[in-house]
DNA sequence: TGTCTATTTGGCTATATTGCCAAATAGACA
DNA sequence: TGTCTATTTGGCAATATAGCCAAATAGACA
């Protein structure tokens, strides 16, 4: 592995991994709606407060969302707005294994 | 969060979280030109077989790749071929923090 | 059968992540 | 100033991940 490209791999990796978790899934999700204070986002989450904001600071740090704070709310929204499209093969590798569980119910697999 | 929500999120998080390593990355983009086998991954990542193989597992499970035994040899391959388009996002998100990075160095930000 | 090669699995240590509680910080507003 | 609310940070325990070595497994082939 080159030096160059590992970079790149590393880079792209950290934004995944920030991306590869259910409760950040859910919050890219509401971001796209629109831009979503810490409250509400926990109150949906129906976590920790300190957790939620610990989530939040991992999209921020791999540069996913960004915050403004406004009063004493801090609102955060995406910073990149594909992040919708993004999802396409995810889930044709869901639809893929729910096919493959169907088959093997039915007795086509092994 | 409802409960088929929660569920939804979570198989997604499983698949990106399968995604979210550099080596993992380099195999899947490796298997987007064709199949490969464990011992020619391995030479190229240049980790220990073991780890390579136990990386090619992470992937198996998540439903990304599939494995064929032909010989004493296992080949794997991609299960799912959208895999390449499925980094615009990701690329979008590095672009922008190089930008940020490159305003930060000029003394526009903050 | 035995031996060689390719791959997987078990076991281990080091490190990272998650989620909670408690405490610190920051702004609004009296 | 003090107090209230919103958010972040520190610290902790439980759990998960990564990578190596050693051992087990499986196929090829003599």
């Amino acid at each position: 592995m080159f030096q160059q490209r590992k970079k790149h791999l590393d880079a792209r990796a950290k934004v995944l991994k920030a991306m590869a978790h259910p409760s950040r899934l859910f919050i890219i999700e509401e971001l796209e709606k629109g831009e979503c204070c810490v409250c509400d986002l926990t109150e949906m989450i129906g976590a920790d407060v300190s957790t939620v904001s610990k989530h939040l600071s991992v999209l921020r740090q791999a540069g996913i969302v960004v915050d403004d704070k406004r009063g004493n709310q801090v609102f955060y929204s995406l910073r990149v707005p594909c992040i919708l499209n993004f999802f396409g093969c995810v889930e044709s590798v869901l639809e893929s294994q729910v096919k493959d569980h169907a088959a093997s119910l039915a007795g086509l697999n092994k």
